[in-house]
DNA sequence: ATGAAAGCGCTAACAC
DNA sequence: GTGTTAGCGCTTTCAT
């Protein structure tokens, strides 16, 4: 339980001033290479290990940690967001601290001042719609930050990384109509998040542009979580002229409506964003908009540690290309 | 872009001392109110926070930091464990540290090292089987360690938190067994992982307690992966007797196993560790055993910030409880 | 109730 | 090539 060594006990050990010691441990050139393994072993012998909190503490030294916010790490999405963000935080030699928002501004708030308190380098957030308020030049003095799957607050301010969700949903539904679907629904989540709104513009431009008319009856929006979306399922299926085909925003509605579907042993064509492992195993057709969510973390770390080392340039949008997956290929 | 804000430049705001400032962010007791409160507008008005790294510099003071290696967070599992420890992490004032090992001995002895550079007040493991090489009293120097899902080299070193895998196991073969099946067999990923073997050891229990012998032929070990595990499945298909129901190890080998029944037209009787949210819909019965990955963090961290708070006793085994879904109760 | 001064472990100037 | 010194932002004696 003794406490840990310091640069001092190297110095004493190896016989050096602990300029010397500090010289060898940061690789600076100009050490006689006698007096470097001296040092070297004594730094072995004592397992001496730098303390990161010291060095970071002169100014210009930044903490070697970056911090990431994100709704519910324990959701796929965002852990692999994390995975990613890890992978690149690693190769630059930082450290990632994590954080969950749970999606409610105040702990957002809360936790970008923790992050901001332990000196980090930067953030990567996956932002609350309040996000711009705790994120001003002020607070942030210069700390830079990186938006995922969501932009922040007005566009032009922030980089960000998000999905090709536009895309993704048109070519979706657009696969529906070519099959000859003509009643195509669609259910999705809270309205107010930026995904489920840019997946339903995408959903709509693909109906217009293939000439037909959006049928509000079919539109049904606020159907979060799987339980929600089961019931919006069944309500679809009570309707007297049912669809033939459904395209849901994202992979919890997905689940509620298969239940739906399988609750009452009934099929039809079921697009969806995010994958599905079993999408191929399961009865009921599905098209798929799949996308490297490991990857989109490694494009925002990339970015953030752009900024990090002052490789400047406006604000950009990054934008993650997506995959159709057609039911005939996954089955 | 101006540097942010010291207790200095409080203090010079407010027309107290920097001692004055340090006892008002810290809630000390004897400050006269009146001044208490101008301290106070000043914080505000500078927006002034305290330098974590600067304060925890000082002996004695703990850095607010724990570390979670896994093998990798993009694994849900591993990210709900994450899940349950940011979430008393966050309680007890801490943040979170995250980084994977990929199961790699080496990455794990690096990322290990990196955390207790940056001071961390104690570590949260997922274990390779080297760890213990790592993670010597020299290198610890009194750092707490809790292990994760598998314990770390010999035992009653290190507090531990782990699943009920034999018992799992045992009552997800033995409720196959009850259905009247009396060739059972099993697949299993890497033999060398603890949690595989005591599911192993649990299968061959409850095919003991039966008074069936067990079969070499109906035991498939060393098919990691889905992929793997599907060729496992295929074996098994293929034999001449073949099996009327199958024990698999964990979740991505019972991905490979439902595709290789799929894949054949065919079904059996399945039972697997690890849940599975779309099971209900299978057309395939399958035989559950479910636990809560993130209690399992929680509990490991609150086990470790016992003994960041030098809350003794001896290192224990804490065993979280899992669950029988039987194909019934699903469908 | 408040303040002055020392020092935590390290790095950056600036000698020598 | 090596050492001395100052000081990062904070907390902690010890005075007052």
């Amino acid at each position: 339980m003794s406490s840990r060594p310091t640069m001092h006990d190297v110095a004493r050990l190896a016989g050096v001033s602990i300029k010397t010691v500090s010289r060898v441990v940061n690789q600076e050139p100009r050490v006689d290479p006698d007096t470097r393994s001296r040092v070297q072993e004594a730094i072995d012998e004592l397992g001496f290990r730098r303390n990161e909190q010291a060095r970071s503490l002169r100014p210009g030294q930044s903490t070697a940690l970056i911090g990431l916010v994100t709704g519910d790490l324990s959701n796929p999405f965002y852990s692999s967001i994390a995975r990613g963000i890890e992978e690149v935080a690693h190769e630059h030699g930082h450290l990632l601290l994590t954080a969950s928002s749970e999606e409610q501004p105040g702990r957002e708030r809360q936790v970008i001042g923790a992050f901001l308190q332990h000196n980090v380098a930067g953030l990567v957030v996956v932002p609350t719609p309040q996000a711009h308020l705790q994120l001003t030049p002020e607070a942030l003095r210069g700390i830079p930050v990186v938006a995922v799957d969501r932009p922040i607050g007005p566009t032009g301010t922030f980089d960000s990384v998000v999905l090709n969700n536009r895309v993704g949903a048109h070519a979706a539904v657009t696969h529906l109509l070519r099959d000859g679907h003509t009643r195509v629904a669609m259910i999705d989540g809270d309205p107010a998040v930026y995904t489920g709104r840019e997946r339903t513009a995408g959903y709509l431009e693909a109906l217009a542009e293939a000439g037909l008319a959006s049928d509000p009856a079919l539109i049904l929006q606020g159907y979060h979580g799987d339980r929600q979306a089961e019931a919006a399922m069944h309500l679809l299926l009570d309707m007297a002229t049912r669809p033939t085909a459904v395209f849901v925003t994202n992979n919890r509605i997905a689940l509620g409506a298969l239940k739906a579907l399988h609750a009452r042993r009934r099929s039809l064509a079921l697009a969806s964003f995010d994958d599905f492992e079993l999408a191929g195993i399961l009865p009921t057709p599905m098209t798929l908009v799949s996308y490297d969510a490991v990857e989109m973390g490694r494009q925002a770390a990339r970015r953030l540690f752009g900024r990090i080392e002052r490789r400047g340039g406006a604000p950009a949008d990054i934008i993650i290309p997506v995959k159709l997956h057609l039911p005939e290929e996954t089955n």
